[in-house]
DNA sequence: AGCCCAGCCGCCCTCTGCTGGTGTCGA
DNA sequence: ATCGACACCAGCAGAGGGCGGCTGGGCT
């Protein structure tokens, strides 16, 4: 709609508020052309029209119109005759409408679209079909329909022509001699030339009910119209414009059809306020962060949410709203639980209406929301944003505590809580001892582990078998200490294959790993390596485990501790990938890397011997 | 015209659950 | 060294709750 002029926005949000506190004050007209338009507000209704219009002013002018009080002086009034003309349903097809023309001396005809009763559309330029509008024709009077912004007519009502269900907003003229009767080729040549459309809000007000004087209030509707989108609203207006109205005869039901939507009407103030919402007026305007609103009652609502005013309490909790009907159904969502809506199809009922038609599609798979840049569509506009972070790659939700980034809330939340919480929750699986963070994660931890499975799961090392994975598990733990490898030849057993592979070669004479500098053939790869490096590699540092108080040095930490201990019946050192076993009468202290010491202790000479017992001091961790 | 009320739309939120990538651990 | 299993984790979507705001009917 139009962009409000920001410059006097306060000013004009008072301004509002003077007119509907001060109806006495009457509106003077700027001098522009030189022609003071001073209103004579002769009745009430007038009046209220020119606040109405000063209203609608203040938000589409650039300049403001100053209030002034009503004086007897403005006596210069603008007795505009207002003729029409009665077309003839044979010759133009204008069934029961007025035409009206405005003659300015200047020859320009402005033609008034009828948009409802009581409410005329002027515009400039072509028309595309006379029958849609009616023309005014003013005589005697010197105006640029550009320089009127706020204008009222007066018009001796003679015929009948009611627009109203009251009879209170009907233009009723007669014809007379000033008349220009349009013919469809005329207008378009005097037209056709106009492209700038001048558009102009025109309200209808009858003076006084026993009066014949009708007034015109014409405020000039010309306003900004955003670049990026210049056609919608005034294609709006200009549908707006052409509704047609239904007029009877006094007494008779009417129903008034608006032409841009479905909207029907039997009353013509409804038909009026609906007609509104087609013309993106906003003319009410909050001073406080320039929204501007069609009626005073929204802005009013609007203004209590940025004081805090909220006039509806509810009486069980301290929520307090703006209005009744949020009260009502906050009643319903938390006090009440009323949910007066209910599926047809499940148990599911709701408070409001709109949820029920959201759920519903739920069953119905109805998913109206497409995601233009992929093939998925959600059933209700929030997840279909939602969705586009997913290409966008937006992550609009920060922790506080480390910064990183989620796309979703709970998330975040989910992230917040394991990640930085206290007293984090865990989730037992009902059916074994493992405890996970998370339930979703226990969700998938029960349908791998302990869900029922028809197939037959065969245990690797015998002929059991289970349903449930987790079963299965704990058998094939059974057999874990087992040496199940045993050799055809001798009597040694063990319990990884690849270790009875490599024994087995003993009793064939394999030796498949050949040395390819000196042809050396060694049963082990392991063994071939350790040639290689101690014969072949120049850079090969051999290790030596020194003795720290005789000086006496090994290559192998095992061997250090052969020279010093007896009764340990099986001895492996750093890389020979077998515990050191120790036994009863083994010397305290002993230690061993894979026996609880960290690498830094494999350091040759770090082993010592104590002045007592048996002659290791314990190794400091 | 203003007010109240009901209905409706839209937005934002939470809760929930599934999915796939990743790190760790044990075999 | 490799591989498989699994808890952990973030991403993502489904469903529903709650509320702000707008509109129209009816009334005064």
């Amino acid at each position: 709609m139009a962009a409000t002029e920001i410059s006097v926005l306060s000013e004009q949000f008072t301004k509002i508020k003077e007119l509907e506190l001060m109806p006495e004050k009457g509106l003077k007209e700027e001098e522009k052309d030189g022609v003071c338009r001073e209103k004579d507000h002769g009745s009430p209704r007038e009046l209220e029209a020119a606040c109405t219009s000063g209203a609608l002013q203040d938000s589409v002018l650039e300049e403001e119109v100053e209030l002034v009080p009503a004086t007897s002086e403005e006596s210069e009034k603008h007795m505009l005759t207002l003729q029409t003309v009665h077309f003839t349903s044979e010759a133009v097809e204008l069934q029961d409408m007025s035409l009206l023309s405005i003659q300015q001396q200047e020859g320009v005809q402005v033609m008034v679209q009828q948009a409802g009763p009581g409410l005329l559309w002027l515009e400039e330029g072509p028309r595309q079909s006379l029958q849609q509008y009616v023309a005014i024709s003013i005589q005697q009077e010197l105006y640029s329909l550009q320089e009127m912004e706020v204008l009222q007519f007066h018009a001796l009502e003679e015929n009948v022509m009611v627009a109203s269900e009251d009879s209170k907003l009907a233009v009723s003229l007669a014809e007379s001699a000033g008349l220009i009767k349009l013919q469809e080729g005329q207008e378009k040549n005097q037209l056709a030339e106009r492209t700038k459309e001048q558009l102009f809000f025109v309200e209808t007000m009858s003076g006084d009910e026993r009066s014949d004087e009708i007034v015109l209030t014409i405020s000039n509707l010309n306003v900004e119209e955003q670049e990026d989108q210049p056609t919608t609203d005034q294609a709006d207006v200009e549908k707006a414009k052409s509704t047609k109205n239904q007029r009877k005869t006094k007494g008779a039901k009417r129903t008034f059809h608006c032409d841009v939507c479905m909207f029907t009407s039997s009353r013509m103030s409804s038909f009026n306020r609906h007609m509104k919402t087609h013309t993106n007026e906003k003319p009410h305007l909050c001073h406080l962060c320039l929204k501007t609103f069609r009626t005073v009652t929204l802005l009013r609502n609007h203004v209590n949410t940025h004081t805090g005013t909220r006039p509806y309490k509810c009486n069980d909790c301290n929520m307090a709203f703006v209005t009744s009907g949020e009260l009502v159904r906050h009643r319903r969502y938390k006090h009440t639980h009323e949910k007066p809506f209910k599926c047809s199809m499940c148990k599911y009922a709701s408070v409001e209406a709109s949820k029920l038609k959201r759920h519903v599609r739920s069953h119905t798979g109805e998913r109206p929301f497409q995601c233009c840049q992929c093939s998925y569509a959600s059933r209700d506009t929030y997840k279909l944003k939602r969705h586009m972070r997913t290409h966008s790659g937006e992550k609009p939700y920060e922790c506080h505590i480390c910064h990183t980034r989620f796309t979703q809330s709970g998330t975040m939340k989910i992230h917040i809580l394991q990640k930085h919480g206290e007293n984090v929750p865990k989730h037992q699986c009902p059916h074994c001892a493992t405890i996970i963070a998370r339930k979703s994660d226990l969700r998938v931890h029960m349908r791998n582990l302990h869900a029922y499975s028809a197939a037959e799961l065969k245990c690797r090392y015998c002929s059991a078998v289970f349903h449930e994975r987790y079963a299965l598990i704990q058998h094939q733990k059974t057999h874990k200490n087992e040496k199940r490898f045993k050799c055809e030849h001798c009597s040694y057993a063990c319990k990884q294959e690849r270790h009875m592979t490599a024994h087995i070669r003993t009793h064939t004479g394999e030796k498949p790993f050949t040395c390819l500098s000196c042809n050396k053939c060694f049963r082990q790869k392991q063994l071939l390596n350790v040639h290689f490096r101690k014969y072949h590699d120049a850079n090969f540092i051999p290790t030596v485990y020194k003795c720290s108080k005789c000086g006496k040095g090994f290559s192998r930490w095992v061997s250090l501790l052969k020279s010093q201990f007896c009764g340990l019946a099986e001895l492996g050192g750093p890389g020979s990938g077998s515990l050191l076993r120790l036994q009863s009468g083994c010397p305290p202290g002993l230690h061993h890397p894979k026996a609880g010491l960290g690498p830094e202790d494999l350091l040759p000479g770090q082993l010592c011997h104590t002045t007592a017992g048996t002659g290791l001091s314990p190794l400091a961790a």
